[in-house]
This record gives C-alpha cells, structure tokens and sequence, in this order.
RNA sequence: GCCCCUGUAGCUCAAUGGUCAGAGCGGGCGCCUUAUAAGCGCCUGAUCCUGGUUCGAUUCCAGGCAGGGGCACCA
C-alpha cells in the first residue's frame, strides 16, 4: 500500500524561489493602484489632531544623476526606522525632498545646451536647470520607490518649488533682521573657471605642482636696528601671482631672526629655525651673523616692493611658523583669509587685482589680462630682471581644487553677503548640547566645527539658485533689507517663483512708494548674487517641516556623517539664526558604504556596486536585508560575495516561513486552535523562544539595531525553528491524523509563530512579508496588508514564558541532543548506523541521577526529541567506549547502536511498536490507528 | 600636520575585567529523500601588533599598524 497518499505534507502557493526581480515591481504597482502608503497615512492619522507621532524629516538628495549605493543605504535605513514606528502603531508620515538648485546642476544644464554660458539669457539657462532638476528628480523618485521605500512621492518637497523659495527668502530676511546678514569684502576661495565663490564644502585638495621661490624685499628703514644698505628681508612663497597684492610681510613675534651676511656679499633677515633650510636651498657657501631679534623687535621695519613703487612693512602675527619657507611671510590681504585678518589689525588695503575670470585687471597693467597661473612666468622674470629672485624651484604639495571643475582655485577678495556665526556662536553651541546625537561622539564633532568655523559666505555669482532677496538705493548705493522689501520679495516668489526676480524691475517687486531708509530715493536695483545651496536645504526645516504641519523640531534627522559640515549644519544654522534652537531632536549618523576589502568605492576605482542592480539581480529585499545586516554606525562594507551571503539568509528566512505556512494549508484557527493546557512541553518551548524574539527584535528596533534584528531572526529560523521545532513537529504534522490535537498544538505553534515572524520582518523585507501574509491563515491577516498591520505584542499571552526551571531543563536536553548526534556521527563514521532513526541510544546515569533523568522526561519523549528510533536510561557506570557528557553537575554516558526496530514506512520512525498492529503489520501502531481511521470499513 | 571612528573566524554580527570568546553564512565530511534548485547532523576556524595597569585584559590605558572619515595648512 502506498502510504504517502494518508499523510498531510505541506502545500502552499507561495513559492519557494523568491523571483523578486520579476515581482517585486508588480507589488510595487499594486501598492500604488491600491494607495496603500496613503491608506496608512490616514489610518493612523485619524485621532491624531495634534500631528503626527514621529517625524524623520528627510535631508534632500541633490537631484543630479542615479542614486548611487550610499543613497540607497540612507534611504533603506530611513524606511526602516518610519516602517518601525508605523508597525508600533504610530503616524509616522516621510516626505522625501530634492535639492535643486546649485551649481552642479546648472553646469550639467550648461553642458547639455553646449552654447557659451554669456550668450545666454538667465531665464533660459534657469528653465534648462529646472527641467534638467526635475527630470533627475523623476529618475531618482522611480529608484528610490523600486528599493520599496515608502512616503508621500507624489508631494515630494523640492527646492525649486515657489512655496519653498518664498519661505527660504523669509528664513533670509528673518536673519537679516535679527542683524546676522552682512555684506563684506573678504578673500574667499574662488573658481576662476566656474567664476564663483567657493563654499568651503565646495572645496577638496589634491596635488597640485607650484613655483617655489625666494624673493628678497630690500630693507629701506631698519628703524635703527642695524644698517638697511644692502640688507634684505626673504620671503618665500608659492604663489608669485600674489606678489602684486603684497602689502606687508609676517613675522612671528617670538621667532628669533637673524641678519646674515652671505659672503662678502649682501646680507638677509630670515628666521634662525630656518636659516639652514634657506642657506642649503640658496646654496650659501659661508654666513655671518650679524645680528638677532626677536620678531616684536623687528615690528615697523620697512622693506621695499620688489616689483612696484611702494613698501611694504614688517609686521607680527602668530600664524607664522617654522614649517616651511623662511620664517617671513609675504601678506597680500586680498588673496589670504589669514593675510586677511592680520591685515585688518594693522588697516592693510585689501587688495585683490584679479577679475571673476582669474585674470589680472588694469590696476596691475604690466600683467593685465593674464591669468594668475600664467603670470607667474612674467613675474618670476620681472623679479629676476629686478635682482630680487633669490632662488626658483618648484613643489609639489596639495592645493584647494574646486569640487566640480577639478580646476585649483584661486583666494580671492571680492564682495559677498555672509552670514555672522559669531553672533550666534553661543547660542549654536547650547542648540548642540540639547540633542541627542547617535553615535554621541558626534556632539563633539558638531560642537568643534560650529566653535571654530568662519562666517558663513551665503553669496554665489551664478544664476540658478535663490536670488538673495536685497535691493540697492541707486542714489545712496546702500544694500536695503527691510521687513516690508522681504515681503514683497517672498509674496513674488510664493506667486512666479524666483525667475520673478529676472522677469521684474525693482520697482515692480517693491510697495507701491517705496522709499530708500537711507536717504529717500526711490530708484533701486537688484542684488545679482544668489544663494549658496546649503542655505537652501538648511531652510528645509522652516519650509518643510512648519509649513506642512510636520511639527518643529523633526524627531530625527539621519544622514551619512558627511553632514556635519553640510546639512546637519547648515539647518543648525538657520534654526538657531531664526529660532534659537536646533531643528532636530536626534541626529543619527551612518558611515560611508565600502567595497569588500574595506576600500571606498570610486568610479574611477571599478569597484562601485549600483543598488539597482543589485535590485534587478537578487531583488530590493536582498539589497534591504544586506542594509540591516550592516552595523551601519561605521562603515559598511559591500560585495557580491557579501550579497550572496545575504540572499543565502534571505532564502532560509523565506523557506522557513514557506513551511510554516506550507502546514498550515489545513488549519483554521477558530476551530483548531489548542489552548495552552493542550500544548506540549516542546510546543511551549518553541513559544516561549518565539516571544523572546519577538521581544529581542522589538527592542533592537527601538534601538535602531537592525543588524541585530537581522542575527536575531536569522538565528531562530536556524537554530530554534529549522535545527529543532520544525524538524522534530514534522513527525505530528504530517503523520498524525489531520485532525489530532497534538498535530493541532504543532500548528497552532505555527500560526502563532509565522504570523508573528512575518510583521516583525515587515519593516525590512517589505515585500516578502507582504506576499507572505496574503498566503496566511484568513483569520490572522487583521488587515489586508502586513504594512496596516503592527508587530506582536509581547504583553499579549503573558505567561507563556517558561519558568526558570523548566528553560534550564530545555538547555540541557539540547545539550545532550548535541552529544547524542556527536556520537551518532562517531558510529556512523564506524559504518555501525546509517540515519538517526536507525539508532538507539542508551544513556548511563549516576543512580543520584533520578532528578535529572525526571526532568528530562517531563519534556516529551526523548526518541522524538531525538528523531531516534529509542533512548533508554541505565542506572550505573557507562561502558568504557561510552561518551561521556556532563550536565550541571552529573555526568552522562553515551552510547549508540543500531535499532532491533523495524521501520514504519508510513512514519520512517524505527519505533519499537512496529509490526504490533494486526491489520496493519508492517506500520507502526499510531499509523496503523490513523490509516485504520481512513479506512473504517478495515479493508 | 591635527582630530574622530573602526579593527573579534574567509564573510556578516554577538559577548564579557574572570568557566571552553558565542551564532549564522562559507568550507570539509556525512545523513535523509515526507520543506527537495530543499531539510538535518558532525567537523573546521577568530579577539590587528607592542607595551602597561591587574591575581587575571578581547574588554581599561599608552604607542604603533591598517582602513574610513573630518579639519587645517600649503604664505
């Protein structure tokens, strides 16, 4: 007779083999058809008048180019942490951003219109940014969405929008007002081929090859110190193009200086710590001291411009160091912040001779027209002409470049609005202190950059950003920043958006009579200059959050530890400008994604992995649970072979879950389900480690630990499920009659456990467990999603848990389990037994052992335990080939053979009953129970 | 140059001032053929290096090394 007809093997439409590539997109369109985001959004929001629960308040994406993996791991994250508190029950709504404006972008749109960026009207380059924004908005919005991240994409918030830059413009002019917004002369980094100042973030270093050389300033008054006639002061600098600006040289008040002469020759003032340095690069034969000061001393001294008609006085400032060069530092004010800043103290003119293109002006007319790179050629040879170069050489050192052009830059002095971070300093400060940070070094980090950073230079010479909203008094020439002119700027913006600003005269955006407070003109002019990016981001608080009702401050702001001198920022900025407090509550921090061997990735390395196609070759699941099973608060590393690893777990996780459900195909919870009396220890057993896991992942999830949530999961479906419950319910569920009750414990288990297992891996699977919970049980799926759905509580049930007594005995059984198996192995290896079923195990035991043995029994029968065919107890010393094992404080003796029983064909058990049944001789005698119920009639 | 982060098996992660540093994946060897492009078992393997504190350090301290990130300078 053919058994395998009477037993009950499990069945179930959801398949093995994920196929996520294939349908992942198809969920994704059902989703959108049956506007299940929104559905949750409402859900939740009703009853809530007072807002939502959680805001993680999204830093914008800049909308240029694919979303690389990095992006992919900030928003996967992101969608975790919202999908948590969802599943928790609460309203948590996202709204994903872009930022739009920018330089990056209007180069992109430059390059594709390929015309000469002068011929161009601003209206029309701005319409190309726009579009070329938008386009890449579309591209990024369709990625994220494939990665199955989850928010209101169909009201996004963009930078580019009216609303948005009305409100940036009031963030502005609320500044402004509170006097933190001025207009100054200041050397900043400038990019001469991108024609525009340069943010500091906007900056990176590479090397970069210089002239080195040394120039002599002859000493015209030494002030008495010593005789000036053919003495000089050396300077050493890698910047001739600078020389025209010098207006002084540096010397460090401390720093011993001496006068040298150099044969019978001239003689030079150069710091003692580097007169070997200079004396070996001049090639110096013989020196003699002629004199030495302190540098305070040598303060007034006046040299002589070695290439014009002016001087240039010795000055002190701490800046100046040993390092290099000779100890006296060339000063030109318009070319250096710290020139810059010494230069103020002693009323240095602030001179820069270079237009926007880098190229000298005619208030240099010896050099007028070139570009400071190549004028040094023609300086270096006029000093030399002059007798004044003492050495020329060249160094390779690195060299502030700009972040887009690759092209080094130039400092230089030029009108720009800041930002006064002193004015606010302190109070940014406190604003740090009052957040929590995650990792918490990142307070410190926070707290360094705002203690020591510079004003903020909000000024770009561009065209596709916000204008900054000030007007100028055409008969005064005073900048104007009023109350009523910023309103009348936001209100334009909030009605045309900022091309506004283009479209219309001054006199069309400003009141109806406007009047200068200056002196009373009525004729203005537009500030041509627009907004650094940054300012428009970190206005995103004001715009985003407090115009959509989000609440202020956000809960949470998560990005990569990039941020700190980007968005991080420049929100803390202008939050604390305008509100004097920082607009996030926790800031969580993520490292940088690494390739496989702990390197960064770069394009131009080959190693970089697109998410998409890890999308399109293991699915976004794979490419969610690789970012949980990341330790994201340091670097995370990726490869395919890491992803592999991933998919590995992924398919056990889904083939766990298939076989629950697969026996589950029978079982109505309202009819079947057996209470807890009913149970057996073993189903207990399995029950009380699925509540501690659902209480070890609800807990990582508070914690934002989702690595751990990953272990967690991955380790029960293994371990406890896979490597034991499962394996040994096997035998009830399939063999016991469909109706039994301990067939029934096994699946009311089951229900329990799947239904459960599948929302506590909702938030990170969202699309298997979704698909997972439309093949559960009618009665379990509460809501026709998983993601309406919220996790299991750990407080419902309570007193499932197993007492401290019976766990230990739990443990211990496993511990035998194991040195059974070791020693099934052992006698397999010695061809003595082939599969477990086939072995009967005889344990030796202490005869103080009766407790332990007890305690043991009281968990079930052991053979089922043990998928052995018999365990029996020997009370006495084990034979000396026995294995030993030690439980607590007893020892154990292990020793296996080959069963006398004969196998039931139906149960595959060797149970010691086969062949009892007279109908049935060749079954066991539950099987023949159960095949004699099927067939009362006793064929 | 300075600062920060990280360093536990081939990989992803645990743990602890103190039994043998745990698990999964991988790898090796088997079993099963009733989760089957599955399942089960056994085995394998690690605290970056050097000092110090301590009875005892993977953990605390110092210094290195490696990787990542940041800041600054580059006159």
């Amino acid at each position: 007779m053919d058994y395998q007809k009477t037993v009950q093997l499990p069945t179930t439409d959801f398949p093995m083999r994920a196929q996520l590539a294939k349908r992942e997109p198809q969920r994704l369109e059902a989703w959108r058809e049956q506007r299940l985001y929104q559905k949750l959004q409402e859900q939740r929001r009703a009853a809530r008048p007072d807002g939502p629960d959680f805001v993680l308040h999204d830093g914008p994406p800049y909308a240029n180019g694919h979303i690389h993996i990095g992006t992919a791991l900030n928003k996967i994250l992101k969608d975790f942490i919202v999908r948590v508190h969802a599943m928790e029950g609460e309203w948590a709504p996202y709204v994903p951003g872009w930022d739009t404006h920018g330089l990056p972008i209007e180069r992109a749109a430059l390059l594709e219109l390929g015309v000469d960026p002068e011929s161009l009207d601003p209206l029309e380059l701005r319409q190309k940014c726009r579009e070329y924004a938008l386009r890449f908005v579309e591209v990024q919005r369709e990625e994220f969405e494939r990665l199955g991240v989850w928010g209101d994409w169909e009201h996004p918030y963009l930078t580019l929008t009216p609303e948005y830059e009305a409100r940036q413009v009031e963030v502005f002019g609320e500044m402004a007002r509170r006097g933190y917004i001025y207009k100054g002369l200041k050397p900043v980094y400038w990019c001469p081929e991108c024609r525009t100042a340069l943010a500091e973030a906007e900056i990176e270093y590479q090397d970069h090859r210089s002239p080195s050389i040394y120039v002599a300033f002859p000493v015209e008054d030494a002030r008495g110190l010593f005789e000036p006639e053919g003495a000089a002061v050396i300077i050493w600098t890698t910047t001739p193009w600078t020389l025209p600006a010098n207006k002084a040289i540096a010397l460090h008040p401390d720093l011993e200086y001496v006068l040298v002469r150099v044969g019978e020759g001239a003689r030079y003032l150069v710091a003692r710590g580097r007169l070997e340095e200079v004396q070996k690069d001049l090639g110096w034969e013989a020196v003699t001291e002629e004199g030495a000061w302190r540098g305070a001393e040598l303060e007034g001294i006046v040299t002589r411009h070695p290439l014009k008609d002016q001087t240039s006085p010795l000055i002190l400032g701490e800046h100046v160091t040993l390092e290099q060069g000779t100890g006296a530092v060339h000063t030109a004010p318009g070319h250096g912040l710290e020139d810059y800043e010494v230069g103020l103290r002693y009323g240095l003119e602030v001179y820069a001779p270079l237009d926007e293109r880098g190229r000298f002006t005619g208030e240099e007319p010896r050099y007028q027209g070139l570009p400071a790179q190549e004028a040094n050629e023609r300086i270096l040879a006029d000093l030399q002409a002059a007798g004044r170069l003492l050495h020329a050489g060249q160094l390779v050192h690195s060299y502030a470049h700009c972040w887009r052009c690759k092209n080094p830059v130039l400092y230089r002095a030029t009108p720009q609005w800041f930002a006064s971070i002193d004015a606010f300093r302190e109070a940014a400060l406190a604003a740090v202190d009052g957040v929590q940070w995650v990792p918490a070094w990142g307070a410190e980090r926070m707290r360094e950059m705002v203690k020591d950073r510079q004003d903020w230079c909000i000024s770009r010479q561009r065209v596709w950003g916000v204008p900054i909203p000030v007007f100028y008094c055409e008969a005064c020439q005073e900048p104007i920043i009023e109350p009523e002119t910023i309103a009348a700027v936001a209100d334009l913006f909030r009605k045309e958006g900022s091309d506004g600003w283009f479209t219309h005269e001054a006199s069309e955006i400003l009141p109806e009579g406007f009047r200068c407070p200056h002196c009373g003109g009525d004729a203005f002019r537009k500030e041509q200059d627009i907004m650094d990016v940054w300012f428009d981001s970190g206005a995103s608080h004001a715009a985003v959050l407090e115009d959509r009702g989000l609440g202020w401050p956000a809960d949470l702001y998560l990005e990569g530890g990039d941020q700190f001198r980007g968005w991080f920022q420049s929100s803390l900025l202008t939050a604390v400008a305008t509100r004097g407090q920082a607009p996030y509550r926790k800031v969580l921090t993520h490292g940088w994604v690494l390739d496989g061997e702990g390197r960064a990735m770069h394009k131009s390395l080959g190693n970089t992995i697109s998410p998409l196609e890890v999308c399109d070759k293991y699915g976004a699941d794979v490419l969610r649970l690789w970012v949980a099973a990341s330790d994201y608060q340091s670097d995370v590393r990726v490869s395919d072979a890491i992803l592999e690893q991933v998919a590995d777990v992924y398919r056990r996780i889904r083939n766990t879950i298939r076989f629950m459900l697969g026996n589950l195909a029978d079982f109505d919870p309202a009819r079947h389900r057996v209470p807890r009396e009913g149970l057996e220890p073993l189903d207990r057993w399995a029950l009380h480690r699925y509540r501690r896991l659902v209480e070890r992942v609800r807990s990582a999830y508070q914690e934002d630990a989702f690595h751990l949530v990953y272990h967690a999961v991955n380790s029960f479906c293994t371990v406890e499920m896979g490597g034991f419950y499962l394996d040994v319910v096997k035998d009830r569920l399939y063999c016991e009659a469909a109706d039994a009750r301990s067939r029934q414990a096994a699946q009311t288990v089951l229900y329990e456990v799947v239904s459960g297992l599948i929302r506590l891996i909702a938030p990170i699977l969202v699309f298997t467990a979704d698909e997972a919970w439309e093949h559960l049980p009618e009665q379990a799926r509460t809501q026709p999603s998983v993601h309406l759905a919220t996790f299991p509580g750990v407080e419902e049930e309570a007193g499932l848990e197993l007492e401290a007594g019976e766990e230990a005995a739990w443990d211990q059984l496993l511990n035998l389990r194991h040195a059974v198996y070791q020693a099934i192995e052992e006698a397999r290896d010695r061809r003595e037994v082939g599969g477990s079923r086939e072995v009967s195990v005889e344990l030796y035991l202490a005869p103080e052992a009766g407790e332990l043995k007890a305690s043991l029994e009281a968990l079930g029968d052991l053979a089922e335990l043990f998928l052995v065919s018999e365990v029996r107890f020997h009370e006495g010393p084990a034979p000396a080939e026995a294995a030993a094992i030690r439980l607590g404080q007893l020892e154990v003796g292990v020793q296996v053979r080959k069963t006398a029983h004969a196998r039931c064909p139906r149960c595959r058990r060797n149970h010691p009953t086969t062949g009892q049944d007279q109908r049935f001789p060749e079954l066991c005698l539950r099987c023949a129970a159960v095949v004699a119920s099927l067939e009362p009639a006793g064929s």
